[in-house]
DNA sequence: AGTCAAAATCAAAGCGCTTTGGAAGAAGCC
DNA sequence: GGCTTCTTCCAAAGCGCTTTGATTTTGACT
């Protein structure tokens, strides 16, 4: 059924009808009721290519999901982010469309969805520390919203971040102040924005209290349990390890738990840990009580608020770049004690 | 740019540049040539919902993933698997739409996306027993693909899944052989199709040596590392303990690998580990060296299969349903070996 | 030169909707 | 009754593409 066939049906124009149907004032409300219930009695929906052929709105949002080349790896938060977004996207009617992408096909996509007209705007994901997406997509002149950001970028845009540097710089303080001195960096990789502000609040946090940052127990790489393993694993074997780990996601400090474990040391006893905590869904923390001490910031939450921020644009592209900095919370667990007294 | 504007700038018809844009062989191959460089050069490339209007073809998938009212789970496969997906999809021009939906509005969801003609076809994701999304698409006439099967319906329709029973049983197998006789299964949800195929070959194989399945060592629920912990802590604390996990992923194994190291029992000497292992990038089960023994099949992998099913389908609607059976490898890693003497 | 089929191109209709610019009818006012 | 002003509805244009059916060009063959 389509708005022809129910127009003749009803008797009406499709003027009218389409105007019954999308709430306009200068139809009767005797006639708009008519024609709800004729609709809802065949069952007609309108085609939604027509009408954003017609509206020259595609109602729709683009993810761009690019897979690294080398390693292919799925981003993890990737899942919850979007599942956050989309519960907003549907609640407005829009559609959310999925590309994945390699690297170095990313800025063709951009520009074929801008061009083809597939979406109203787009969430760039996985910020790198001067990231070209972001000129590239003002340039083309299509809304988004960068979930994360990119140091080294002048102009300005919307982004929605996690204050990282002020959660890892809180944790290193936390460790600080339980006495750690030895304190290593489990990072993810450094040329991601994210990481690279982890970092640099782990250092400052280390040289306020005058404790030069040793290049031996920072590491960085892709976040897989694996990573998490070998790092703490190398490090324990050092000649002066590390009495406290500080890990960027809850995956990884699996990892380091079983290196720990596996080195027979008891964590929260011999050796502490914090990680990062994206409260994923299929990754909880713990239930009630926490697993690991850690910084928390919902990856779900901030699919839904850049979900709404991309909306909001898309509806008032005028409107200025907004930016949305996020404080995680540390949740103290049993997996942080006072350092072991040495030697 | 528009096809429009382009072909008068080339003193063309529409039609023309339409058809040598399109690879139709009724035009001279110098017109096409010269038609091309000068879509490149003016940067034109089609309006895809004016195209997809009057093709009558979205040139789109769909993905709904539905979300547990209760639970509020993303399902921590999906991330890989529509990444496998989307990469056959991005080759062939389909776009790949994504539903977050409430497991409640899920048909209203499905009818929608028909009757908006917003995709041409998709994939169901996680069918229960007796799931009645299938007759439902199945009615509504749409092209479709389960990942997975759901037992209890009866009609025949295209699927693709992993031998769940046979990974299950050949597991236990394995464990038996090693002397193992009480081996605990700690299993999903039994709502969903998989773990109940998975329990079947499990309870199979014990059966088929004389043991009776004891309830006490069995277990279903979401599969969270929490829930791996808790059941393998319960266990362990069991008059008659477990002398082996089986595990349904790999998640919830790092849980009981959790366990049974604050008990300080050794793995694979003390207690065995058998997971499965859908290969997710970001929880990969050791690199080289597999930390678990594991069932192993890549969920991407089904991803990229399902995709090409899902294309075929579409293109030619009357063909047979496409049935997938995957095996899953047994890999042997260090988490399993004899069952301890007893006494 | 004349004929005819094949090759190359075109004009226009159509996909299903929105929206502009009226027109018809009702209502209010003198 | 005649005029204006709302209210309610409509015809038709347009969104940017594909595709049908017709027309022109080309080239081969008498």
């Amino acid at each position: 059924m389509n708005l022809k066939e129910l127009s003749k049906h009803l008797g009406l124009s499709q003027t009218t009808v389409s105007r019954a149907l999308n709430g306009f004032p200068e139809v009767k409300e005797a006639t708009r009721l008519r024609v709800l219930a004729a609709a809802k009695k065949h069952n007609y929906s309108p085609n939604i290519r027509a009408k954003n052929l017609a509206t020259g709105r595609a109602m729709a949002t683009g993810h761009v999901i690019p897979l690294s080349s080398k390693h292919e790896m799925v981003n993890p938060i990737f899942g919850d982010f979007v599942a956050g977004a989309g519960e907003v996207y549907a609640r407005s009617g829009y559609e959310m469309v999925l590309s994945i992408v390699n690297d170095r096909d990313e800025a063709a996509v951009y520009k074929d969805l801008r061009a083809k007209g597939t979406v109203d705007g787009l969430i760039v994901h996985g910020p790198k520390i001067n990231d070209t997406r972001i000129d590239l997509l003002r340039q083309i002149g299509i809304p988004f919203v960068v979930h994360g950001r990119a140091s080294g970028i002048a102009s300005s845009y919307s982004w929605l971040d996690v204050n990282n540097r002020s959660a890892f710089s809180r944790a290193t303080d936390f460790l600080l102040d339980l006495g750690h001195r030895r304190i290593a960096l489990i990072n993810g990789l450094e040329a991601m924005d994210f990481a690279y502000r982890r970092r640099d609040g782990y250092e400052r946090s280390l040289q306020a209290r005058d404790i030069k940052p040793d290049p031996e127990l920072m590491r960085s790489d892709e976040m897989t349990e694996v990573y998490g393993y070998r790092s703490a694993r190398d490090m324990m074997a050092h000649s002066n390890p590390p009495t406290a780990y500080l890990v960027s996601s809850i995956i990884c400090a699996f990892g380091v738990r079983r290196a720990v474990e596996e080195a027979g040391m008891r964590i929260g006893r011999d050796i502490s840990i914090i990680t990062f905590d994206d409260e994923l869904s299929y990754l909880k923390n713990g239930e009630d009580v926490p697993i690991f001490t850690a910084a928390r910031s919902s990856v779900r939450d901030a699919g839904r608020q850049a979900g709404e921020m991309l909306l909001q644009l898309i509806e008032n592209p005028e409107k200025m770049p907004i930016n949305v900095l996020l404080e995680a919370e540390l949740m103290v667990g049993t997996s942080t004690g006072p350092a072991p007294k040495s030697g």
